[in-house]
DNA sequence: AGTCAGTGGGGTAATTAGGGAG
DNA sequence: CCTGTCCTAATTACCCCACTGA
């Protein structure tokens, strides 16, 4: 089938992470990352189950405001 | 839409995903998909052969409605 | 007639959510 | 204020084999 793998890029390219990803990335515990999501630090789809999803392209945005480490908390 | 593009459309318009492109959209693996239909948690059509098809318009709309979690002020 | 990726059904590990205490 | 760990329950992921769909 051609549809199928059409269909799966149809939505802007967004790939979607799982706790334990971007726990591994920020090296913190994945409850730690459900706590940024509760707190509305970062965004997060819900799957009908519960569990969250976490774009891939915001979770990069937050790691590149990492590496430009300013010895100033960054003021949110 | 005149052209090649003759994907599967109802009279409605409305087009069918199969349960390995929900599971892409929502990054999760397809067996999941057919759960969710099972616990009525989404709506499914089947084919004569038993296969479930979903609708396009209900799995946006799941999107849409759990993407955004966060109510609090998010400040950039 | 065939091929072959995708799906369904069943069953068993691995993650995750949620609260609570350190 | 933020994070890592312990706990139970729920959800999800990966394994098998047989069938469907294009």
């Amino acid at each position: 089938m051609t549809a199928s793998v059409q269909a799966t890029r149809q939505n802007t390219g967004e790939r979607l992470l799982t706790p334990g990803e971007v726990a591994s990335l920020f090296r913190v515990d994945p409850k730690t990352v459900t706590r940024w999501a509760t707190a509305g630090r970062i965004g997060s789809i819900r799957t009908p189950g519960g569990h969250r999803r976490f774009r891939e392209s915001e979770v990069q945005a937050l790691l590149s405001e990492l590496t430009t480490e300013a010895t100033e908390p960054v003021r949110h």
